[in-house]
DNA sequence: AGTCTTTTTGCAACCGGTTGCAAAAACTTT
DNA sequence: AAAGTTTTTGCAACCGGTTGCAAAAAGACT
């Protein structure tokens, strides 16, 4: 159906190779079978086809992207981002969707049958292994938001989240509370244990405060919201509370405000990411800012880098957070 | 780098084409090479290049997913419904942005050079001619959210626009307000124009009630927060606004609770969709229902459908929607 | 005009698969 | 065991391109 190469070839009364010239960067052609070419092809509608091509020059120039945090609202301004950087590279995205069906065996597999030209992992909750896997079928890969490691099997770029729950503590610490509470996410996600793992460790300095934790099942507002209503069921709640994560926060949020309690009158809240529902003027969540754009940025210079030179040694970019000052803690006293 | 057929062809000891049979649905292979190819795969981790295969299939199994809603939090439910059933039926989604830079003709071209089986878009604010474009290229193709027009000519599945404007009108006044405001998206929206005229129609039915309309610049917050910051600045506001879109309505909320205003008691809201942030407890928004859920599985069927008969006459599926009580109107009178 | 360079061109093989066709192999039937 | 039928198999051409190579054409220089 669509106008082949040859049939441009036939046309413009010039060889294949010709042809094929034309539309590759940097081919020698002179300037009269050019001419020629490019009105033949004008005529008939001609574009190559880029997968016969990839055949030969094995670039497909689509990257997969893989993710599970389908349910979190910051992952939309993730794709937005994502999708925007790599078209202006010029690559495509194959979206895969990991639920909790697919098995991450068979996400390799697809995404090598497809030829993409690497891989970007953009979750906070899968494993470093999993990103590992595609390294061992020979493809480049980096894992965005994922998980700095002591020695890095992949590239990663993201945030240190260890630090992010060393400046929670410190905030919290800052403000004056003395019972607060670690309000993370599933208990099994790098992400949470990192964050837990900074915030306790922050306030090992400050022996006088109270430190207790719990999980919600997932990064969602369902979860927060429900662990929270957990929370100020079963004992004397804290004075304020870190939530591994924005939508958390607001999940908790809706939970304290249904128990007749003010934010940040009664408890403080304090989440992460820093995502733009955050910044709207009926929730004015104060969080901890993780530079998605930046990152988002990074994880595509890194994959076309490792494009270029596939054997790059695995690096890990980790960006600062800061404290984004808004309405859930009370004033420093 | 990868293993090809040939390798294992050789490895097993039987021809090409006794491989490629095997990984063929429906081929004719004894179960005597059968078992001595697929030993042979299994050993050298062989599996099938599905660009290669598309090749004289002439199908890629990849289908086009075009969107410009990457700023309204519903289009994630949206994403990861498309995505699941996608992955379900044994389609990969290429995801295409479309920015304001990106013009029609690119994207079509673009799918074109990839070979999709056929596209999905995802819109309620570009016109049917985008689709169409898409058509005209003799891609199959369906149009998620988008217009019903009087002669079809692209699949649409979606929700009857004018009604759901009728919907909203009959609401309001059936709850009494007798001066009620259409605050819609951007005005060159087709989604918007069909809500408002569905809205306008229903209320010259009742003659008493008075009706004015303006137009946020955007589905978003930012653009429902500020539009209705000008309304409530600039003149006696309405007792009710119908917002084409929730997330126009959590952003007019913003507002008026900004102004020392409440909702329900001074001012109403009705939104349009349902999105899951609208049923979270500080939210509650009231607002008419639509059915995402099988919108999507719907446009994947019909795109299916579309496959397996290009010339299949086009089609307009538009399902019913609903309103969804929860606290931002009074109670009826 | 003749020789030497440089550029442009087409041929043919290849990328990794699929498939129509006819021959070979395996069964049935008599 | 021979003939007939059905199933399995490999050959070779093809899908839509790219590319190394050597020959042809164009340009530079005596």
């Amino acid at each position: 159906m669509a106008v082949t190469l040859k049939q441009v070839a036939k046309r413009a009364g010039v060889s294949a190779s010709a042809v094929s010239r034309t539309f590759t960067q940097g081919a020698s052609v002179s300037e009269k079978t050019r001419k020629k070419v490019e009105s033949a092809a004008a005529e008939m509608g001609y574009s190559p086809n880029f997968l016969a091509r990839s055949l030969t020059t094995r670039r497909t120039k689509m990257i997969g992207l893989v993710s599970n945090n389908f349910h979190n609202p910051i992952f939309l301004e993730v794709f937005d981002l994502f999708t925007r950087g790599l078209q202006e590279c010029d690559l495509r995205p194959l979206l895969v969707n990991l639920t909790d069906q697919t098995d991450p065996e068979a996400s390799v597999k697809m995404l090598r049958q497809y030829s993409v030209d690497g891989v970007i992992v953009a979750s906070s909750t899968l494993p470093p292994s999993f990103a590992k896997a595609f390294r061992d079928s020979n493809m480049p890969v980096v894992h965005a938001f994922g998980r700095r490691s002591s020695n890095p099997q992949v590239h990663v770029v993201g945030i240190d989240n260890v630090e992010c729950g060393r400046i929670a503590g410190r905030e919290l610490a800052r403000r004056g509370y003395r019972r607060v509470g670690f309000l993370g996410g599933p208990a099994i996600a790098t992400s949470t244990r990192d964050r837990f793992d900074g915030f306790i460790e922050e306030l090992t300095n400050h022996p006088k405060i109270e430190v207790s934790h719990s999980f919600a099942t997932a990064y969602s507002f369902d979860a927060g919201r429900s662990e929270m209503c957990r929370l100020l069921a079963q004992m004397t709640p804290c004075e304020a509370y870190f939530c591994g994560d924005d939508v958390l926060s607001i999940g908790a949020f809706s939970a304290i405000s249904s128990a007749g309690l003010s934010v940040p009158d009664d408890i403080g809240l304090i989440g992460l990411n820093d995502m733009e529902m955050a910044g709207w003027e009926n929730i004015a969540l104060t969080t901890i800012h993780q530079p998605i754009a930046k990152i988002v940025g990074s994880a595509i210079e890194l994959i076309l880098a490792t494009l270029e030179q596939p054997d790059r040694p695995p690096e890990a970019r980790l960006f600062l957070c800061h404290v984004v000052e808004r309405n859930t803690l009370r004033p420093t006293v």
